[in-house]
DNA sequence: TAGATTGTTAATCGATTAACAATC
DNA sequence: TAGATTGTTAATCGATTAACAATC
């Protein structure tokens, strides 16, 4: 029986790979067949030696004196990033960043379609929303478990975000992005990331001017 | 006359305080007056070390066995941050993305209020998304200079991003935060941020099961 | 074959953390 | 004063980059 390698890899080497994936997809529709390293970096603005490193901690995919196949690295990715599969992700809260994201087409391409809405304001629920009803935030336990979701999103306001995020780890949720603007707690076994806009741009702020 | 200090502070110090911003004004809200790095660090999951480093990098605002007086602390990141004037901010795009962070209030509080949208779509232009009036692209240039926009906001479609952020460029914008799902090329002077929901699922989707 | 490019080791660089004197 | 906590130096850790043998 294969035993599935699963070194430790840090977290900088997987959030480049949906990069190397994005630009992959993008070569392929451009019927591009083979890209090398160094074409990769040039275009990516990322060291050569870095993007070789970050693709050897999973295999060998890339042929000396060539470069790697476009399509065949793109399978590879998507099977390391586990985009092989069909992902649904709980969204909670229906307002404008939730429409937003709701009717945001290119996560139903990449298999991470948002597949339940839900908000506790009983004038959203049973509204519809980009083919899905909103639902009663009581309903996320149940339907996370009937669907198989284990990746949410969180797009309430900031004091409601750690009760939301609460329910969605009881409810088996491991992996969480974030956008209400503050700090959550949560279990090891449970990744999140944030998204905040306020403060992306209040960064920038220091270095106009 | 005073020569203000500007050492050469890495990019991650930078993107921690506001950060640390966003905490210090929710304590300020709670009536706390006084807050040691310990304290910090067990509530935003960071290194007290490194909150006393990054701070230090600035200037002297603690006391010593005492701590960190909250309201002279929010001050200051604000001033190091150049959020103590208004920054207006231009928005190329008014799809849904444009519309949400146009409805944003958050911003508003910031000193980072969208101060112009633009779209190249005769049916937006001349819609009016939160109090302001879309206006055609080709009035970029001529709107920054007027309301003296630094920062951007890139929300079109991914073929459309460059030629934006050219433009951007050209006016004079030297901050950019863009959401459009592919890499850009801007001169050194310019700084880029990336924001992409697809991205960051796809990472989250590494460690889920 | 000659030229190109990978996979990988070693070197470098930079960021984080520990430790502690200074001092409130 | 005694206890607490900063600012800062030194130690550690981890990530990036350079270099090159292997090989297509």
């Amino acid at each position: 029986m294969l035993q599935e390698k699963t070194p430790i890899v840090s977290q900088a080497v997987i959030r480049r790979l949906p990069i190397y994936l994005r630009y992959l997809q993008q070569l392929h529709l451009d019927e591009v067949d083979t890209v090398s390293s160094q074409e990769m970096g040039q275009d990516l603005d990322i060291n050569p030696a870095q993007i070789r490193k970050d693709l050897a901690y999973f295999g060998e995919f890339g042929r000396k004196g060539i470069g790697y196949s476009v399509p065949y690295l793109i399978e590879k990715i998507r099977q390391i990033l586990k985009l092989d599969r069909s992902l649904p992700v709980a969204l909670v809260g229906a307002g404008h960043l939730g429409i937003a994201l709701s009717n945001y087409s290119r996560l139903r391409q990449a298999e991470l379609a948002i597949a339940a809405i839900f908000d506790k304001d009983p004038q959203k629920i049973g509204t519809k929303i980009a083919e899905l009803v909103v639902e009663p935030i009581d309903r996320l336990e149940s339907r996370v478990r009937e669907l198989g979701i284990r990746i949410g999103i969180v797009a309430v306001p900031a004091a409601e975000a750690q009760a939301v995020v609460d329910r969605m780890v009881g409810a088996g949720i491991l992996g969480i992005l974030n956008f209400a603007p503050t700090t959550l707690r949560v279990p090891g076994e449970v990744h999140i990331r944030y998204s905040d806009v306020t403060s992306e741009l209040q960064a920038l702020a220091y270095y106009v001017e």
